[in-house]
This record gives structure tokens, C-alpha cells and sequence, in this order.
DNA sequence: TTAAATCCTACTAGTCCGATAGGGTAATAG
DNA sequence: CTATTACCCTATCGGACTAGTAGGATTTAA
């Protein structure tokens, strides 16, 4: 299960997405439209910001803005941004490796190969998706 | 990320599965071997005996064992005995389903399509691995 | 009868999620 | 210049959940 962080951030990114070029989208429009708390929204898209994904203007007639082409983000570090680890355990992660304090030798362990096998496919999804693909 | 739980759980059958038939594995010993908390390990096992995959015998000289041939266990049905859902929102677990509170429409709903997306794949993975699959 | 093992319930410390509160800062309209 | 709008930032908090822990009851073999 994915927290509705990642979920909101999501459905924000895909809003932007669907502005046309130069028009500047302010939270409360996201949040009304897409039914999430303001606020919470607001911390959201900072991370998005901060990340590099989003732009901002502050003040009267400002909003967020996509700052890439929703063909040139994908939705695996949009993933790693809001969600963080996409493996189901530490210990087959590219991007946030942790040994397991319980298995002596990765090599050994049968669930790790599993989930190896589970982590690859999910990725294939996951990095060969845009934010214009999954658009309506 | 899925919870110690189910991982312990996996390497617990892992483990059974090993064993040759007949033969009774106390907790400790599983505990010991795979370095999980006795304790935690006795409460995981015995959600899997109610689920039918284990059965059990008490006292002097008993303890576990796979109720069923290793390769008649899907991966699947271990995973949502353990860990509840397998998908990545509600909204589109088959053996969970709930309605996202903020969502409308699912149909119009972007994100709901690419989950539907990665939970075939995923169940694609856990649906045809077994067992006996993928213990070493 | 004693030791070994499962069974079962209840409790808990800690963590994280989903938000909320409350202002600070920048930009713009008028 | 001033009011308003909107982003920026930190802190806090209740509730749920995780990962155990505690303590004993029950069953069986020797």
C-alpha cells in the first residue's frame, strides 16, 4: 500500500499536467478539484517543488507549474520522492539499500530472490512510465 | 515495503518446505535458525495454521509442519494472509477493494489506472510462484 | 510428574501517517 | 501604500499500526 501522499501527489502532477503551457495553477484549485486537504497539499507539493518537478510564483495570480515536459518525468522518482524505497524490502533496493539484521547472507535467502524478481517488474512499470502516459 | 511480519513468515514456510515430510519443527528452532523473535515468530505461525497452510502438533516432541505439498502454496495466498492487500490502493485490490474517499470516479481517476497496471503485474509474479518456487 | 511444546490473550513502546495550526514571506492589484 | 493573495516553513498531534513482550493455559511424551 502506497501512502496518500505519494497518491496525492500523483493526481496533482497529473492536474498540472493537463494545464496548458504557462498557466500557473494555484493549490487551492488542485485541492478543491481533487478533493485533498489544502494544507496537507501544500507540504506535498513543496516536496515536488524542492525535488525539482514543480515551479512556483508566490503572491496574487502565483501557483505551481510543471517545470519538465510530462513526457520527460517518470513516475519511478516521483515514487522515490513522496513514497521513498519502491522494493518491498530494504535489502533488494537500488536507491535505499539496508542490510536485513536477520539474514546473514542475502545470497541464501530465498525471499530476497523473490522479491528481487518482484522489484524488477515492478520498475519496468515504474520507469517506463511518464506522467503523459498514465494521463487521461 | 512489506512488514517483518510477512517476511518472516515467508522464511518460516521457506524453512518447512526444506524439511522432509513428516518430520515436526518446534518454533525455536525455526527462530533460532532464522533469527526472528521466538515470540513473534509463534504469533505469525499460528495466523498461518488458521489460515489452513500449516498444521501443528503440541507438547513433547511436536511443532510445525506444511499442511500442503510446497508447490500447491501460491505466494499470493501467503501475502494477503500476512500482509492484507497486495495492491497499492485500495481502490483496486480485488481481495480488499475499498472506495478512495476523495475519488469520484474511478474511471476518470489517472492514478487509478496505473495501479490497476502494476497490481497485474505483481500479481502476475506472486499468482504463478509457489513455494517451491522460490526456496533455495 | 516433569519437561517440552503449542495456544491464546492482553499489553506496550515506538513509529509513522495524515493532517492541522499558525504564522512568515513575497508579489501584485488597486 | 496597503490590502490581499498565495506560497513558504516549522511545529505539533491524535490515531493507527508494527513489532514485539508478558504471562500463563493447555497438551503430549517420556
Amino acid at each position: 500500500m502506497i501512502s496518500n501522499k505519494t497518491k496525492y501527489g500523483l493526481k496533482a502532477l497529473a492536474f498540472l499536467s493537463k494545464q496548458e503551457k504557462g498557466i500557473l495553477v494555484p493549490i487551492s484549485t488542485i485541492a478543491e478539484s481533487e478533493n485533498i486537504s489544502q494544507k496537507f497539499l501544500e507540504s506535498i507539493l513543496l516536496s515536488l517543488r524542492k525535488a525539482g518537478f514543480l515551479g512556483s510564483k508566490k503572491g496574487k495570480g502565483g501557483g505551481y507549474y510543471l517545470l519538465k515536459d510530462a513526457k520527460d518525468i517518470k513516475v519511478a522518482s516521483i515514487f522515490r520522492i513522496l513514497e521513498g524505497p519502491i522494493a518491498m524490502v530494504p535489502c533488494v533496493s537500488l536507491n535505499f539499500y539496508e542490510k536485513c539484521s536477520d539474514c546473514p547472507d542475502e545470497n541464501k535467502c530465498s525471499v530476497h530472490r523473490l522479491m528481487i524478481q518482484i522489484r524488477d517488474n515492478t520498475l519496468a512499470i515504474l520507469e517506463n512510465s511518464t506522467l503523459a502516459d498514465f494521463v487521461i
